[in-house]
DNA sequence: TATGAATGAGTCTTCATTCAT
DNA sequence: TATGAATGAAGACTCATTCAT
């Protein structure tokens, strides 16, 4: 429908070619994360990442200055904003608060956890020391929206007579923590370790469930 | 008697070239620990180390024949075997299981997480995937016997009748990701954002005892 | 017309960065041999070939992974098989072996003695302790078959009636002594000592007129 | 008879110190020849020298200021003059000068070159480019009275209607190169080679009887 | 004298970055 | 835009040499 007035015959590689010039600060952008987060930033060599991509390594600093700004843009492109949309589930959820605290954790799972996406968490947490002002991008961005969440729904609990009366600002550390130690599980010691069989999903349920149980009014 | 006649403070400079052959590998493998958590592996010289620990660079290869040496040699020097004393302490506990459990944890914060040793999880996590060795060492050395313990604990409190039946091997992970949390926490994200301000005293005791209640039978 | 309004003599320095990748190896293939002749392996420093082929440090490292695999491209690279040709020349050679004799010894001066060439004898006789295969590679390729035309020529006399009979396989060792001799003067003892004055051209006709009449027959 | 008055029970170790104070040096200018001559002056550590001489790093330098010197005083102290000696058989010779030459060359195979001596002409022949002080060292100490004994030798011949009349200053070098060749082979290609089987000794008289052949009067 | 721990200048090698094409 | 040859600053590692004991 959309392509209809295109020449059908418009070979192949000049499509490719039209679509990859918009597309390649993306597959940079992505190889770069792949890389970074699988052998840390001083390990990933730029033509390594540029290779990945499928370009020259010249290319890439067409597109970014610096290996430094690369990173600083795998961080900044990565974070596809889901609060606004989560904010919005928050508001109109219908169920009750332990249901709620259970669908956001899942879904944050789904959606991230179990994604390439939570290598940006390993990144930060690995290489910020080096990179100050990517942590602290990451925690305006990230962290400090994410613990607002968390803290609304804890609240919604209380105020619900749900969950019994607690500092919230601690409490959502339950739950950021959670999400840490998956992540950098996910990337850091479970492709290493073949032995451990953790499995994640039944972590994430049991975890949960116990913490809610902890909160939970008498 | 003593130092009367001698200047007092000549002493720092004096022993420049003193041997101390017992005292270098511990002196240095303290400032690589410190260099190493900090700034990652890649980012630190082994100068810098050399430097920290005062010596010189060469001195630093007189005792470490390569840098990967010396950084495998700070994860294993660093694993203070406190398991044994830890199984002994869980042996001849008399208190309930919930004290047990929190005291276990507090007890690691005290003498680890609160320390630089923590700094080794980080090491791990961060560096690991370049150096698969060292990931499975750690794995043998700390992580198993620690999942091992909290696992004891856990089965105690089931066969007493004090927690609920679960999977314990599920369950332990509840605790190494607290323990995961905190190490990283403590060496990457607080030392960056000084805004956030986490009390990881306050979070420990919150989160621990939310998960006892969620632990605990009905 | 051509190049009026331009400064004639720009080409020299405007061409730094041009592309010659074809060239690269040969120039610094010409350089190591030269340096490692003259200084020897150890003494050579990577930064000198290069600088002598006109590159950076960084370009020789593009061409040879390492110091070693220089030194080995050097001694493969001279390799240049004149053995064919002079397999050949000794087929087709219509004169008395004497002449015969005397003028592969000639040739092997004019075409390889008395050039840059006759440094890798040198050069494998005087690292070739350290480097095993490039001396056996050396043997296979250039020891050997060298012995091997040596031999036919002597058996030819012989065959003729022209030579006596002998030991061919310990007789060629009077020819390749000769070679070793003068590849070892003149890239050793010569470039050092000024006072010795001796002519190879005048000892290597000397020498074989006299081991070609020791040889005749009676 | 001689240790008569000497205590019968003085003990091993003390003679043994004893005589290691004086031999010292000597032990090691042994191991630096053994080793230069194998493994070249750059590829040889002062400390393996000073292990092999027994001693420590630090003893070495208490008696070879430098590596250079150490090398240097190789050279020198390997000079055991013969030619006081040969020129003292030469001038009491009584046999033919065919003869006197086929024994000069084999006297020189038996006390020299098939001996760790020999080392110190492939030394300087490899090394000499970067120790120019050596090599006129050995040039004026070994080289020229190897050559007028020699050319001394070839005259008697000529006088004596032995050999044909020739130049030689030239025909030195024959047997000059011959000593070289040995030299190198036994140092340089024999270790490495062991599929070449050259009988040194069965080479050398090959050689020189044809060389004699050719030098004699028709 | 003898030792061997300590030093640091010197070298190889890597890799982010540049730039002529 | 895209390339990839070229660069050179930076860092790991070596080893002759020193010196306190």
């Amino acid at each position: 429908m959309l392509s209809q007035s295109a020449p059908p015959n418009l070979d192949e590689t000049a499509h490719k070619r039209e679509r990859r010039k918009e597309a390649r600060p993306v597959e940079l952008l992505d190889a770069a994360l792949s890389l970074f987060v699988e052998k840390g930033y001083a390990a990933t060599k730029v033509e390594e990442v540029a290779a990945m991509a499928g370009v020259s390594k010249g290319t890439l600093f067409l597109y970014f200055a610096t290996k430094q700004d690369l990173f600083k843009a795998v961080i900044r492109s990565n974070l596809a904003d889901h609060f606004p949309a989560w904010n919005q589930e928050f508001d109109s959820f219908q169920g009750s608060t332990s249901e709620m605290l259970a669908y956001a954790m899942q879904s944050w799972w789904d959606r991230i956890g179990n994604t390439r996406a939570s290598g940006m968490t390993k990144l930060v947490a690995s290489e910020g020391s080096n990179f100050p002002e990517v942590v602290e991008f990451y925690e305006n961005e990230v962290m400090r929206p994410g613990r607002a969440l968390f803290k609304a729904i804890l609240q919604r609990g209380i105020d619900r007579g749900e969950f019994r009366p607690m500092d919230t600002d601690t409490a959502v550390y339950s739950l950021v923590s959670t999400i840490f130690f998956l992540s950098m599980w996910r990337h850091s010691l479970s492709p290493c370790d073949s032995a451990t069989t953790l499995n994640p999903q039944a972590f994430l349920q049991s975890h949960v469930h116990a913490l809610i149980h902890g909160w939970q009014a008498a």
